[in-house]
DNA sequence: GATGAATGAGACTTCATTCAT
DNA sequence: GATGAATGAAGTCTCATTCAT
């Protein structure tokens, strides 16, 4: 990365998701962040480009533990319905396990200007190339139809998943997420409508 | 609503649609805005409570006109996937023909403070009602599972849609969106996963 | 200029003059000279482009007044070098008359960048273009050498003037500056040699 | 002096020549004079007491080598004209034969504040004490008029020859400054006007 | 003596908003 | 209703300097 890590990085990262997360990015003051980290504000500049750099590095960081996890526990299992299933449980569950982070990536990492935008959208693709593993695999396997738009359907798996985790947020987190992973999977592999099979299984 | 409108108001929100698309929000100063509409910096008070809140009248304004476009569309087809379609087609055309729009409601709009979010959302309650209102004639008509969890479901197709939107935004509208309208639907209602199994299935 | 004058520009060009003397360029906060203005912080701003701009305007104001004043005087007079007289006299008089703008101009606009440097250099132009005049009339009037460099000689008497008014301004004023000019403007037509030699050719 | 000297001493006041005249003295940072210097930041500051002190101690480093080498010369005529003529050369040559050492004697010296000015004026003292001296002598010698105000006629000779030098080094050293020395000597000696004349007109 | 990571004070400027006309 | 000159709060980031090693 040519990035000066160490200790203090870290310290401002967590820091930085703490204090982002209690006030929004904008009405974050750097002065918070490194009094939360227990460094001088000159130090954070050692680190971070700026205070939008802190922003991007965090997310950065997270994704890059979150995807490495994630591919793990999808390469455990071979069927893509189970795969796509366990992503998107395992996105949800991180979310849940710390509200903060939550609260960063879904709402204050969207506040950004479009400059950034497109910073986002690069660490992003660590996440949307596992979306894409998945469904290259899926036309492998015959699962899939071989002339699926595979950039759209990425991005409907991914704006759907985006879309109820926003949701959750922003009703403050009042249900469990994790438990929905499953029926979305379905949801996004089978199709909202009822297949014409159910009568035929009744009859079978 | 209690909201003064006539000829200056109207000019404001569409100097602001094009400044807001050209600086983007944040970047953008109310003083263009007014020179724009031509108008002095004071007039926009008169109308507006603050600049946030042309950016959401703005919204409004639109989304109202679009909304009622869309629900008449909608009305002339019987069919839920053709109600669906046309929805998805109409929004897409939309932000095709108003480029600056395009920019404002999928960017610009996204970079609100955490507050504004939930005013967006509110603004958003019309379309979201529109994809219930299809939602719930497809369960009635029997085409949708009764136990579909139309929160969920709705989420799902928004978020969809919307970011399939958002790409083609941040990809500088190099491609025609519109066509992608049916796939899209498609891919919603009967699932990404090909429906050839079930009947080799029930063969076996 | 397409400067926007008023009230408000000159009274905060009066209170930078008082403010830079006091305390030095680089230590007088914008907002102190706002406040001895009697204007807010951001009116500054409405007049001036930033505070360098603030200290270039108040010397091209005070320049133009002056150079106009001195050139009024000067052609009161025909002998060159009765005008150079009155020019220092004039020079140091006005510096004796507002110490304030002493200290700022001999002391604090010396302190600029090299950028701020050329641009006090060209509102030097119009006092610069006197010494200029007075050359050239010198040489009409063969009272000098039609080969003599001006641009020198310009050199030679503005450094000379301006060194002894800083030096005056750094003596904390503590003589009187304005007789030194007769003497001066002496030294510089007549040379700092004694003139024996031409009584000598006179006897011969 | 009580001054550390030694190899990183005359490194870092090289260092210091260099970055001062690539990037003005404000803009200068302490680190990159380190760097080009080969040492560590804190390193400096086992040598100087601050940023100012680098500054001013090259200035006295250099002025003393200076003043030196041009009393030696001055020494080898009588005539005070020639020594004056030497002395101009002299400092004209030094400045020639170091652009980097002209640009921050022109021009980053004079930024100073005004407490730095006084201990540059303080340094200056030896190369002033030269044009005294000389003044001194021409007395004696019945050259000069015993009345001479030798600290006014000093702050001509020194403004005069520091203007030449200071445009010089704005217009970017274009042409050669050396060549000058003779022709202000003369003028400083002999006066901008011409002396035969007036004999002629009387004869005429 | 040498290092260099860490410190933290400090102020310019912008721009949404107001209000006297 | 319309104007636009005036307001003033607010916060990032730099960089000279220190000091533990």
């Amino acid at each position: 990365m040519g990035k000066k890590k160490g200790p203090k990085y870290d310290a401002i990262i967590d820091a930085a998701v703490i204090v982002f997360a209690q006030n929004g990015y904008h009405l974050s003051k750097v002065s918070k962040i490194a009094k939360q980290a227990g460094v001088a504000d000159g130090t954070i500049y050692l680190y971070f480009k700026n205070k939008e750099d802190i922003l991007i590095s965090m997310f950065e960081e997270k994704m890059s533990v979150f995807v490495d996890r994630i591919k793990h526990e999808i390469n455990r299992v071979t069927s893509i319905e189970k795969k796509l299933e366990i992503m998107i449980e395992m996105h949800f569950t991180q979310l849940e396990l710390d509200p903060d982070l939550a609260i960063v990536t879904q709402l204050e990492l969207r506040q950004s200007n479009t400059n950034m935008r497109y910073q986002v959208n690069e660490v992003l693709k660590g996440y949307l190339g596992l979306i894409d593993a998945i469904l290259e695999e899926g036309i492998r396997q015959g699962v899939l139809d071989p002339d699926l738009n595979i950039r759209i359907a990425r991005q409907i798996i991914f704006g759907a998943v985006d879309e109820v985790a926003t949701n959750w947020v922003m009703k403050e987190r009042k249900y469990a997420l994790t438990p929905l992973a499953s029926s979305i999977s379905d949801m996004l592999m089978k199709g909202l409508s009822m297949k014409t099979q159910p009568e035929a299984e009744t009859k079978g």
